[in-house]
DNA sequence: TTAAACCCTAAAGCAATGTTTAAGGTCAAG
DNA sequence: CTTGACCTTAAACATTGCTTTAGGGTTTAA
């Protein structure tokens, strides 16, 4: 059992993102001493890392709540209802991931297409390419 | 000469969005009459169509007001100014370009290991893979 | 007993990009 | 002169994921 100064060093994180996630259901709250100090042990620890390997992979904090839930309740929970979450995250990196791209397409095109160099911006490619071109 | 509503449309913008550019200094203060009410004309609306372009390619605001700025005075601006703007831009995409195809790698992991079907989840892979395999 | 090093809470703040709400003038038509 | 469609502002709200602040207990060692 360990307090949460030491549950935050181990894991990398502040001990105010540690209270944070409990208040917003993340992971489970933690045991409390009679003075209030939180205390932790490696079942704890454990599922706080779980919830990491979560973000790691790109799920969000309330993915991550839902997770928690299913893994803490799998004897009602299904496989389906698990690897929705994860689907329904890939398709919405899929999605950010086309507009990234598209974004870098532009962007380097525009940066292609000017010198960069100290001429006045008067006639400079990139402001040209983002302005109407009134026939 | 015509109102706020009448460029929104034009734009497809709220006219909300149009106050808030405006508050925001990301483009020239409209012309006002002496109701207040805010009148526009071709130089404002392409104004907003230069701004417009500059956020389809993935520039924020605060890059859209440096650029506008920059080419009202394009006379004491260089092409390295404007085109920094853009270079920064691209360097961050690709940052989150590379965040993201990581996220994709992981989440496409994750639901090819999971069958997604009515199963219990107490066997679930994906809880797995995200949990701690204590040896 | 006092100082250092722990811990607690509620609430506000930040980042970015708008949207929404509340309260209220203006204008043209009927 | 009233109605409806315009327009105005300031300020609050929404989203996500924390961080920071303010104010205050607890514990331990010198």
């Amino acid at each position: 059992m360990y307090q949460i100064g030491e549950l935050a060093k181990r894991l990398g994180l502040s001990q105010a993102t540690l209270r944070f996630y409990e208040r917003e259901g993340i992971i489970a709250p933690a045991e409390r001493a009679d003075n209030g100090y939180r205390y932790y042990n490696s079942l704890h620890e454990r599922q706080l890392r779980f919830v990491l390997r979560g973000k790691q992979a790109g799920l969000s904090n309330s993915d991550m709540r839902e997770m928690v839930h299913l893994k803490a309740h799998a004897e009602e929970s299904t496989c389906r209802e698990v690897k929705d979450i994860v689907d329904l995250k890939l398709a919405k990196v899929k999605e950010k991931l086309a507009e990234l791209q598209a974004f870098e397409r532009s962007l380097s095109d525009l940066s292609a297409a000017c010198c960069g160099s100290d001429e006045l911006a008067t006639h400079c490619a990139i402001l040209e390419a983002l302005d109407e071109f009134v026939d």
